[in-house]
DNA sequence: GATAGCGGAGGATCCTATTT
DNA sequence: AAATAGGATCCTCCGCTATC
C-alpha cells in the first residue's frame, strides 16, 4: 500500500471514537500493551506488514500519545539502533541510513488518549514529505542533528564512567534507551566490546511533532 | 516438511530525577 | 509546582533455528 491511499482510507475516521471503529475485545489490555492502538491502525488501514523495514511501499505510519488539542504527551519512537550502532560512530551519510528511510515519508497520526479506550480520538493526521521543498529547512535541521548525536555517541563511549552511550539529543531527534528484560546489549565492532548493556533508539522529540503540527490537514 | 520456541525488531508509553 | 530530560519497561509479531 502506498502512503497515499492509507490517507484516504483514515479520512473517514479521524474525529472518530476508537469504540466506533474496533470492538471491545480489540481495546482489551489497550493500556498494558503500549503499542496497540498503533497496531489497531494499522489493521483498520488493512496494512499487511509484510513489507519490509516500512509499513508503506513508499513511507511509514506512526501514532503518538496527544491530548484534545492535539499536543504531544510523549517523544516518538523511530528505530532501534543496536544493530547499527557501527554505521553511526562512523558517520554515515544520513541519507543512507535506515533513519532517513524510516522518516522520509511520514504519516503521523495523533491520537487523543483522553478518558476511557472507547472515547480516545483519532485526530487529523500530518503528511510529513521530506524530500519537498516545504521540509526542506526541517530535513536539514535532522541531518545536523544526526551527525551531532553520532559525535555525542561516541564522546560517551570514549569518556563517561561507564563507557556507555547515554542520552544524546539533537533540536528534532535524538538517541535514548529502548528495551526490555532480557535486555540486548549493543556490541561495537568498532571498539570490540559492548558500549551499552540495553538497546536504544532514534525518537522524535515532542518540538518536531510541535512543529510539524503547525500545518495539520 | 511441519511446529515450537526463542531472540530481536517493531508497536509504543511510563516513571523518576532534574531543571525551570 | 510543572515541565522536561533521561532512563526503564510493556506487549506483539515475525523470522530463524531446533526439534518433531
Amino acid at each position: 500500500m502506498r502512503l497515499e491511499e492509507a490517507k484516504i482510507k483514515l479520512q473517514p475516521m479521524l474525529n472518530c471514537r476508537l469504540g466506533e471503529l474496533v470492538t471491545p475485545e480489540q481495546m482489551t489490555d489497550i493500556i498494558r500493551a503500549k503499542g496497540r492502538t498503533g497496531q489497531i491502525i494499522e489493521s483498520l488501514l488493512g496494512l499487511d506488514s509484510t513489507n519490509g523495514n516500512l509499513d508503506f511501499v513508499d513511507g511509514e505510519l506512526k501514532t503518538n500519545k496527544c491530548d484534545s488539542s492535539g499536543n504531544p504527551l510523549e517523544t516518538m519512537f523511530i528505530t532501534q539502533i543496536s544493530s547499527r550502532i557501527d554505521e553511526l560512530l562512523e558517520k554515515k551519510d544520513f541519507y543512507e541510513t535506515l533513519l532517513y528511510e524510516k522518516i522520509r515519508n511520514l504519516l503521523y497520526v495523533p491520537i487523543c488518549k483522553e478518558g476511557d479506550p472507547e472515547d480516545w480520538i483519532i485526530l487529523p493526521f500530518v503528511h510529513v514529505d521530506l524530500r519537498k521543498s516545504e521540509y526542506t529547512n526541517i530535513r536539514l535541521q535532522i541531518e545536523k542533528d544526526y551527525y551531532y548525536i553520532c559525535e555525542l555517541l561516541k564522546k560517551h563511549i570514549e569518556t563517561s564512567t561507564d563507557g556507555f552511550i547515554h542520552t544524546s539529543s539533537g533540536e528534532l531527534i535524538q538517541i535514548r534507551s529502548k528495551d526490555s528484560k532480557p535486555y540486548t546489549p549493543i556490541y561495537s565492532k568498532l571498539y570490540k566490546r559492548n558500549v551499552s548493556n540495553k538497546n536504544h533508539a532514534f525518537y522524535f522529540k515532542k518540538d518536531f511533532m510541535r512543529y510539524i503540527n503547525s500545518d495539520r490537514y
